[in-house]
DNA sequence: TATGAATGAGCTTTCATTCAT
DNA sequence: CATGAATGAAAGCTCATTCAT
């Protein structure tokens, strides 16, 4: 990579960054280009030089946040910990990412309407890929015996839709700090896998 | 309430109905006045005859469904079953309202997107009200033993990010029909709260 | 008149005075159906009944209190008072309608723009019966050698537009009574045509 | 001050000018953005991209029609001439500037209707610097003894006010033209406040 | 007569997008 | 590369007016 490309890149990730953040804010639909090309002390003309258009620059900001997302759980993966373990803390790296993002919620909810076909593809095939890192992490806990048998795939629906809904309720201000409440979530959703004696 | 006041009634949940499924179809800014009045077949302009504004339409519809909803929790309280059936049964109602109405899930996101201050308290009271349903019953199972002594808190919220997720990924054309899979889902999530042998 | 004509006049003239009143607020435009609808505890149908449109009842009210002033002006004529006094007593009379109706100045501005071309002749009409009443007594004035000669159009028009401005600036809470400040007005214009001895 | 933005003040006096002119002729409601913008061979978006909104353009055309004026009244009081003189030449000065902008007259009328409650005060703040300098005028000539002590606010606006109204009947076809026009009410106008021998 | 309801033309405003410089 | 300026399509909303009942 060029120099030039290097610095490109850069300014590419430093335009997602804050439209990540501001979207997140106020929504896709209420984030004008002005809002973004604004806080970066830029122009609008000129965030168009790097993206093709708005959903464009929504394109790729959703795809990194995916990305990112999936790099985190792969690592956990490859760590040398019980299989309860590395769910818990896929768990607790996924609430992580959305606390600190705060990010697209908002996206996540109907993809189809923001997304061309083509983007579309490509989104579903980074959730895929997510959701599969849990599925096989349920899966190797059933197949060891660990987990109560119960169907994969709901319990990955319900695990992450449980998790996803936090940015609603939790407030830093409250009484449990992040870490603490980070462990009692996935402890409490782990209680779904966990055989009784 | 006169013949007059009752037709007006009657219109007012008539556009209001067709606006919950548009702008759980479109998302509300992507849902324009025109898009509602047409479909029922009338001018922007007689929408605007019963509703001062798009928001305040969007405000009544919210109340509706929120309204109904608590309904439907308090219906199955004064039941004479067992806690944890009626939890079970609150559950399934929960995720039955979720997939008939479709309901702007969107809103339940960031309200204060959406609504002024006024408007937000009385979604707020609403909303409360419905939390503190489960919250009694999950007290009462904590109280009579029969579930495990978690946060009823964070067990509720839990419960019902679980559940609002689900319109994200259920489709009818799955091979669970709606019965099975909330069967499913609310036996799961109970697996929670219900102590291990 | 039946009994029926009086009761349909006295409801015309009670909407034209509400209109009036309105219109003198709010100006013209701002002015809506339903505001003087409203007012009078109807509903703009009604309204719609007695007046064939919105410019029919500005029409009307402008006649109305055209006609109301220039029988003001006409009696003031018919006294047996010097010269200067009835020129003084007509000025206090035209102030005095002009507070206590507070009536549509604006209309004076420019009433090509509000009225039709029928209306706007009935209007000039009733303008110039006005304007010559004042003529006539400026014109008896220099007559009888008690006024100095200038031209009576350009004095008249001069006493008029300082006599319109005066909604501009007075106020009731301002130190000089209603009374005081005709008489003080009418008193400084005089200077204009009292000849210096 | 740069030569952009040199343009940009260009283009908004541009602007500003434009819809002075039509609002003169049609009034501030019934003129539309459409109908400004297409005069000057723009686009509404264009004409929004130099003003907030209509209201904007609106405070920005009166305020400059109101600093010209009183440039021009200045200008007249450093000359070197008697008080007389320059009372007469600040009439002539605002006729001139009432007929050759026809300005916003009916801005004059209710401004609270028209502007913030800011906006008001800026207004209100150059209007009085207005009728500060012809009550100097006034107090001047009556301190010397040349004109009759008269009050001179009330005076002051009999004045403005009798000139403000000559843009209802002065029409240029007439026999008089502008500038005998201008010396003769002026001279009519200097009678209410000069001493009689 | 009176009115509730409906209409539609017209207006203000927003904003993604383009483009010459 | 960057930007100021311009554009135009679309949206929300208002309101005079009509009309069946």
């Amino acid at each position: 990579m060029s120099l030039r490309e290097k610095k490109t890149a850069k300014k590419k990730e430093e335009i997602i960054s804050t439209a990540v953040s501001i979207i997140a804010e106020k929504g896709y639909q209420r984030t004008t280009m002005e809002d973004i090309a604004s806080r970066l002390l830029m122009t609008k003309g000129s965030v168009y030089y790097y993206f093709k258009d708005k959903q464009d620059l929504l394109f790729q900001s959703h795809q990194l946040l995916l990305e990112r997302s999936i790099e985190n759980i792969h690592d956990i993966q490859q760590l040398d910990i019980p299989i309860t373990e590395k769910l818990k803390q896929s768990m607790i790296a996924h609430i992580d990412h959305l606390i600190s993002e705060k990010s697209g919620f908002e996206l996540m909810l109907k993809p189809e309407q923001y997304f061309s076909d083509y983007q579309l593809q490509e989104i579903q095939k980074l959730r895929e890929d997510y959701s599969r890192c849990f599925d096989q992490l349920i899966a190797e806990g059933i197949g060891t015996g660990i987990f109560v048998s119960l169907d994969k795939k709901i319990v990955r629906n319900l695990v992450l839709g449980a998790m996803n809904w936090i940015t609603q309720w939790y407030s830093l201000d409250g009484k449990l700090g992040k870490e603490e409440m980070s462990e009692t979530i996935s402890d409490y959703l782990m209680r779904i896998l966990i055989k009784k004696k």
